[in-house]
Order: structure tokens, then C-alpha cells, then sequence
DNA sequence: GGACGGCTACTCGGATATCGCTTGTCCGAGTAAATGCGG
DNA sequence: CCGCATTTACTCGGACAAGCGATATCCGAGTAGCCGTCC
């Protein structure tokens, strides 16, 4: 099991859009600069941002993408579920009734399979860990470990 | 993201040692069997719970696979765990210290990236959820939604 | 000088290749049981 | 009838392909600003 690196690449994206402000929308082309990203390739993740709803897009000249949320009602598990699909990481196959199940009655199967169900358990453990920190949780910690990080983003953002 | 369907397997392995008991070992094709998975694949997962040491390995003829421990010392982070790998989900790329952050000094660095401590808070969570459940507890849980299950299984393996 | 029309450059957006990992299969090494033979 | 050597069949184990999703790239559609021209 592996995430996407897309959610890495996200999350810095929406954590330098908060920095520079909602101001003016950031192209692609700056945030791939920033991080050292092909451009193409993150526009794409950036496309299911927009698509989950997190940032807008704006084409043409001075266009780009910038939040479409105050950053404290950006979730980690918004960005996650944007860019991972929202479906589970266990996907319960049903192979209990598979094979040996196959010739049980139907009843014997209506409650769900409880490795399923444990899965699941663990599962919604890790999505509220999540939905309980939002991006401007992130900015906030930086503020505390690495002060100069923002500042220095938006110098950098400032002059090229 | 998406976990192998070689967890769920395991899993319902595992439960079918536990059932059946570990006074003799379970042949890779009788599992199979039983779920209507692939043989050789699935001998390719149970070789993994073998290396985690999770269950032992048994060659020649009556010969199989059976628990190493007893089902309350098997949680499903163990099995998770030499399925997938020990490696965590979210694997941060550094991307901070490339493009903008290049120029910054190594001592900015010094505190772990807070984006990649973020996902780890909630992997943790998740992992934690996964060791608190036993095999053990599968069992009961089962005992309790679909008595039946068991017995059914056991019938079928004595007389396959 | 001001306003308007066309042009240019820059952006996103989706369609299109390439790569690596998951999935799936195969055959060989080893072992325990069964079997046949000799005592 | 009993014990032993041989054969046999069955198991795991790792090496070898195929399929599919993640990764990466490219080009077209659309828009905002800019420039030249006309009034």
C-alpha cells in the first residue's frame, strides 16, 4: 500500500497558496518552480483539486488555482479524498462466500464479514485522524518549527 | 490508494488455521480451495505471513501451512504488516528542500516536515486500531454474528 | 488623445504514451509417506 | 510377519510473464491583457 506522491505534491500546493494569500491565483507552472515538480504532471493533481471543490481555477493570463476555502475549513482528509478517491483502501471482496460459502443460505451472510468490519474499524481511525487536522493546522505548526519558511516562500514568490 | 486484495486473503486464512486448529497444517491448495483464489498466487501471500513469521511452513506431503502463535497474539498490524510491507503509507519526498527551499540553509531543515508528521499522526492512529485487534477477537466476532461459519468450515475441511 | 478591434501570450483541461508494481503462473528442491522386497 | 530401501506423490519456494493503474507528457480551447489603428 503506497499513497499517491500526488498528496504530498498537493498538500505543499495548498500550504503555498495559503501562504501567498487568496489574493491572486497561483498558476502551475510557479508551484511546479517551487518544488521542483514537472509542471504537466501536477497540473493534473491540481485538476482534482478542483474537482473536489478545495481550489478554483482561473484561466488565461494572471490565471491559476487558489483556495476556494478559508484554510481552517480545509481538512488534510479534503485534500486526501480529492486526490486518492474517496472509495476505502480494503475493498471486502466477499470471499467468504466464495468457495466453501457458496452453497450456505444467503441469510447466513447478512451481517457484513467482520474482517471487513475490523478493517474498517481502522480504517475510520485513520480518516478522522485526518479530518481532524486542516491546512491551517499545517500553517500554524510551520510557524512554530520553521518561521521563516513562509516568509521566504513569499519572497521567492514575489520576485519571479 | 488501495491495499492488495492478498491482506483480505491472509485474513481469511488465517481465520480458517484458527478454526480448524493447529494440530495439523494447511495445504496452500485447501485454502484456495475454500476461497476460489489462485493457488500459486495465494501460496505467494502465505509465503510472506511465513517470512513475518506469523505462520510455519511445513513441506512434503500432509503438509502446510498453521499459526505460529496463538490467535490472540496475531493482531492484524502483524498481518498487514508482512503483506504490505513495514513501510509507511505516506512516504515524504523532501519536496521541500528542492526548488525554493535549495538556497535555505541545512539548519531550516532540522525539524521533521510538518505535512509528513501531519500524515504520520494519522497513520499512527490507523496502526494503532490494527494492533489492538487480535485474530482472536476476529474469531469471537464471527462466533457471535454467524455461529455457523466455523462449524461449516470445519465439516468441509474434514471431509476435502 | 481616447476608444475600439485584433492579436498575442498565457492559463487550464483533457487526450495520449510510458513505466513500475500488483497480479498471476510455472517449474524445481525437498520431504514424508507409501510400497515393494528381502530377511 | 517385520524391517528397510526405494519410489512416489505432495508440499513449499522462488524464478518468470502479463495486466493495470500510477506517472509523465503533449497539444488544443479559452481568456485576459496588450498593441496598433482609427476616429
Amino acid at each position: 500500500m503506497r499513497l499517491n506522491e500526488g498528496v504530498e505534491w498537493a498538500l505543499h500546493s495548498c500550504l503555498l497558496m495559503a501562504w501567498v494569500g487568496d489574493q491572486q491565483p497561483v498558476p502551475t507552472a510557479k508551484l511546479a518552480a517551487a518544488f521542483e515538480l514537472p509542471p504537466a504532471y501536477l497540473n493534473k493533481q491540481l485538476q482534482a483539486l478542483a474537482r473536489a471543490g478545495i481550489v478554483t481555477s482561473t484561466p488565461g493570463p494572471k490565471g491559476g488555482f487558489q483556495l476556494a476555502r478559508q484554510p481552517q475549513e480545509i481538512t488534510l482528509m479534503d485534500v486526501l479524498s480529492a486526490i486518492e478517491g474517496p472509495e476505502d483502501a480494503f475493498r471486502c471482496q466477499e470471499i467468504r462466500q466464495r468457495g466453501v460459502g457458496a452453497s450456505a443460505s444467503e441469510a447466513s451472510f447478512a451481517e457484513p464479514c467482520v474482517i471487513a468490519a475490523a478493517m474498517r474499524t481502522a480504517e475510520l481511525a485513520w480518516r478522522r485522524a485526518l479530518s481532524a487536522q486542516t491546512l491551517a493546522d499545517i500553517r500554524a505548526d510551520t510557524d512554530r518549527s520553521a518561521p521563516q519558511a513562509a516568509e521566504m516562500m513569499r519572497g521567492w514568490y514575489a520576485t519571479h
